[in-house]
DNA sequence: CCGAGAAATAGACAGATGTCAATGCCTGGC
DNA sequence: GCCAGGCATTGACATCTGTCTATTTCTCGG
């Protein structure tokens, strides 16, 4: 219940405003950094990276929990765990068939992820909330 | 921790065929992901999102550790602290001038990190470990 | 020298996170 | 209809992480 609606309703990592805001045009209002974060810290995990990397290489693109709990050494709940917030965050697929759950990479989720680090956005800056305070300074010169 | 970081002085042997990626090449080893995730986590945090975004933006590509204090309304020890996980990751240089410490954005740093991510590998590190178990399957059938 | 101010460090603490054992849910074969 | 097996969910637990206050270190201007 939690599983399946969780990744219905957020198919993927919010599609405009996130995605490719870029680091490096201008600062990153608190809702998009905590966007992307999220998005980030679903890949900023050993295992889950190479789950990802060994789903990606696997033959047809696509792996069942069974493959990856053999390769990884780590219990079959924890990698139902860590499918889980992959598929949650837009990385992976998941696909039911029969007894099995295959699981599959999506490209475009790390395209748009790298996107976001190098700065190679679209163009269309857009932004909402420029910055939380005003901008006070606190040293007294001109840092 | 700077560890992979560091392995961006050299241009990386990727080779422009590489079709997909080092996280969509081969299997990452174990060290691999960890060193990759070492840098992620230190950009998967919304606050050194916004460290990182607002030092980009701001005005000659540096920000002293009171601007950044100011605009995120966090307290100057814990910017202090974000801003050591960005320098030691490599994603921030410091440049101390006086009494102030000036921070700026590596972007070679964000653009490997975008390269691990999406294509051109950053490494061609493939070292010893290819994989930890031999790869048997537990399911008796072709998973 | 001495004091002021900027930044780093240390210590403490709540909350998030990764892992496992146990259990429940579904699907397919008998 | 029932059992076997693949996978998801739950609950517990130790660890990691982000934040704060308090303190220390360093640099500069008197």
């Amino acid at each position: 219940m939690s599983d399946f609606a969780a990744a219905q309703d957020r198919p993927a990592p919010a599609r405009a405003d996130d995605c490719c805001a870029p680091l490096l045009g201008e600062p990153l209002t608190a809702g998009q950094a905590a966007r992307l974060s999220r998005t980030l810290k679903a890949v900023a995990d050993p295992t889950r990276l190479r789950l990802v990397s060994i789903v990606a290489a696997h033959e047809g693109g696509e792996a069942c929990v069974c493959d990856l709990t053999a390769l990884l050494g780590l219990t079959q709940p924890t990698i139902s765990h860590h499918l889980k917030i992959l598929v949650d965050a837009g990385i992976l697929t998941r696909d039911k068939r029969g007894v099995w759950a295959y699981y599959a990479v999506r490209p475009a989720a790390l395209r748009e992820l790298a996107a976001a680090l190098d700065g190679a956005a679209p163009q269309g800056v857009r932004q909402g909330e420029p910055l939380p305070p005003p901008g006070r300074v606190t040293c007294g010169r001109p840092c």
